[in-house]
DNA sequence: GTCTATATCCCGATAGAC
DNA sequence: GTCTATCGGGATATAGAC
């Protein structure tokens, strides 16, 4: 094996998707272009067609990724708690973290217009941190199925809701950084779902 | 008046912005070019730059627009309420209501990477539907200002992340439509959220 | 001050050679 | 699998007509 660098390198693929996540952070998913990751990868525009089969084919690989890293760190938040419901505060807390250090991951999943439905490796990756919430609220609201659903349901769209508010500026000028400010509303919009939660018991 | 139809026709700015509207609720923000819109007002491709800066200010005023109207069906949806409560709820169903019934528009406000801060009238537009909310919680939350910015923060946040999830497509399948899922949803959940206010009050 | 004509540059995608 | 060549289209800048 050991091809030559320049014609068959044959690990093109994983290039390709690397130095396309390089790309999205520095400049964000609107002005990443396939053509200019060709160029950092040195190969010529044509090329990437052979693994993808078009732009947008790149740009879910590179979605599906960030899914998994953001369903990993709020898996991380949750660990260790000492009830169901500090598990999904700090899962909570978590994504809107991982928002705040990475915003341009953040525009990719939820702003580059990207269809998840068209790659289901996408929606898959989507789904699977859903499921974290998911088996906390499980807990809470046992023998409830449905009604754990949707308050896990509710709880991920608070939480992509913050993520939202901070990277567009919007959480206004409050004491201390605003990361701080979102992850304190979170938390605390969390807690209020749950002292709520039998607004969303099925019975 | 009445100049002639074909040059120094004197309103070709709002043509612009009204084609521009068509356009883009025809094939959404994405697909949506400079070029199209001159060749449907009749005009060359250089004349919208008479009147915008670049494509991203004729897209932020057709954006301006669309707050305006998403605010005014807010309001509407509270309007004759017998509680500040139900006011609120019935905001966030008309929120979501709106989104199902103007997909596109949805996606130009939330998908189309517009960078509202550089664009004051935009962000204007979209705190105005905020304020609505926060006269509502005022009244929930009396002589607690900071209270009522973050309880009305929370609701437009849980209506925003609804319809997101509706037009996503990953509400699940549910019995009915799933426009009537998703108002029922966020109704749920704005009334979790107003259930367990005191988490957001300030003392 | 408003619009046309034109020209440049970049991108996405495809066809055919190697 | 990759390259070269090429097509079609769009964003934008400039020069000049009115």
């Amino acid at each position: 094996m050991a091809e030559t660098a320049s014609y068959h390198h044959g690990d093109l693929r994983r290039v390709l998707v690397e130095t396309a996540a390089t790309l999205i952070s520095e400049h964000g998913p609107q002005h990443f272009s396939l053509a200019e990751v060709s160029r950092r990868a040195g190969v010529s525009v044509a090329a990437p067609y052979r693994h993808f089969a078009n732009r947008e084919a790149l740009v879910a690989a590179v979605a599906a990724g960030i899914y998994a890293r953001v369903t990993e760190a709020m898996a991380a938040g949750a660990a260790g708690a000492a009830t169901p419901a500090d598990a999904l505060v700090g899962a909570a807390e978590a994504y809107v973290r991982y928002a705040a250090e990475h915003p341009q991951h953040y525009e990719l999943l939820f702003r580059s217009g990207l269809d998840k439905h068209a790659h289901p490796e996408v929606l898959n990756a989507a789904l699977q941190g859903l499921a974290v919430l998911r088996s906390h609220t499980q807990q809470i609201l046992r023998d409830d199925v449905e009604g754990a659903e949707r308050l896990a349901t509710a709880l991920a769209i608070t939480a992509q809701g913050y993520a939202t508010l901070l990277l567009d500026g919007l959480l206004g000028p409050q004491p201390g950084p605003a990361e701080r400010s979102a992850v304190e509303a979170v938390a605390a919009a969390a807690r209020a779902l749950l002292t709520g939660r039998r607004h969303f018991a099925s019975s």
